[in-house]
DNA sequence: TGTACATCAGTGAACGCGCGTTCACTGATGTAC
DNA sequence: TGTACATCAGTGAACGCGCGTTCACTGATGTAC
């Protein structure tokens, strides 16, 4: 089982099957939904979100190919379950970081946060491409968007601390997570001869360049 | 036809046929390779590059869905040679932008560099799309990291005159790169907010983070 | 200029495959009495 | 505790589709004589 522990940052993020309602017996499998998108994250995982396939899973889960329209509407649905899962993964790993930095000094917090992300991208590829990159169409999946907006929100508050107003402090994130962003993907790709093993050091350039960025608000 | 003219930044980087060896008469379509290109590079448009399919691209180029097999290996082989083709745009054009720029100041020439990055994403996400999310396997197509690392080693004279030596240039330019990676990401799928038509915008946040990093190097 | 010929770009039919999705069904579950 | 029953999670077979790739072929091309 790929990612069968998910620990980024020290953080568990271990999905947790809610109180399970259905014993697993002869055909009801109990905890189906749960288990297909583990499945699905094994595929994404494995073979990227276009990789992806719901008959696949099935396979996996060990259920016939009908059994997840039980659960999930279409295949875009169940990677848009997965991706809402991603975007509150990164949320807790994010403010653990930010938890874990200075707290006195929102510049110290604002880099924890670019090495942070760096290291979620590099540690669980399949939760950032799927949310990233999955290709789900927001318009028929509202809650993506609200999640992925969550992710930024929890951040504004050290963001604000040092830019002062609220706009100033968008434009901030936006930019050092940017960074970070492109520097999470050229590290995946090994692109622009970034070794892919080269996590310490691009975590610690998406650092510097978070200082950088919140330096220049006052050039 | 989409993306027939490709004019970035000024550029034109139309693909200009080699010349015609073989008139398109009756069974010889004459310029088969490219007319092959342009109908990938139009359908990566309209559907991403995991959404291209050889069988369309025939079809598009109005020829059999063999006929592709007499200039292309296979499926991954027309990707691969789309992509280096936006490699090469993408060295060209940001080229382009560092020579419209202060000549004396190669700050401002990196400021250039990087707003020229997010309008290339902007305007042409077929080409970026394919170099950056193709799914294509370097380790078959060399010839593919030697035009991606060739986009960033037009950028090492204008990096190296800001940073000193030049380890210190590859880490500037790969953290002013990665910057505008992540915005051109974020502007194309809308997300955290960033309005998809806010291209100006996005660009000039790209140039003032170039502008901090290339300052944070002398803090 | 005319003819014979090797080359090879493009044809059209076919293949096996895995996909998303639907369907009528079955049988375990939990509940009402 | 026992029974009848509605619910509904999962079955298994099937569908049409588009895909990548292969094959023997055809006929236009350019060349050698």
């Amino acid at each position: 089982m790929v990612n069968s522990v998910y620990l980024v940052n020290g953080v568990n993020l271990t999905p947790v099957p809610p109180p399970v309602k259905r014993r697993a017996t002869g055909r009801h499998h109990g905890d189906l939904r749960n288990a297909l998108e583990r499945a699905a994250l094994e595929l994404v995982a494995e073979k990227g979100p276009h990789g992806f396939s719901l008959n696949e899973a099935s396979r996996r889960a060990g259920v016939s190919v009908a059994a997840p329209y039980k659960h999930f509407a279409d295949r875009e649905a169940l990677l848009a379950s997965l991706a809402v899962t991603g975007y509150r993964a990164q949320r807790e790993c994010f403010a653990a970081a930010v938890a874990a930095a200075d707290e006195a000094d929102p510049v110290d917090q604002l880099a924890a946060f670019a090495a942070a992300y760096v290291r979620f991208a590099a540690q669980q590829p399949a939760l950032f491409d799927v949310t990233f990159y999955g290709g789900i169409d927001k318009a028929r999946h509202p809650e993506l968007a609200e999640a992925g907006d969550a992710v930024l929100a929890t951040l504004m508050p050290t963001a604000a601390r040092i830019a002062g107003d609220e706009q100033g402090a968008l434009d901030l994130l936006l930019r050092v997570a940017a960074a970070a962003h492109g520097l999470a993907v050229f590290l995946r790709q090994g692109l622009f001869g970034v070794s892919a093993d080269a996590l310490d050091e691009t975590a610690q350039r998406a650092a510097r360049t978070a200082r950088s960025v919140a330096a220049g608000l006052t050039l």
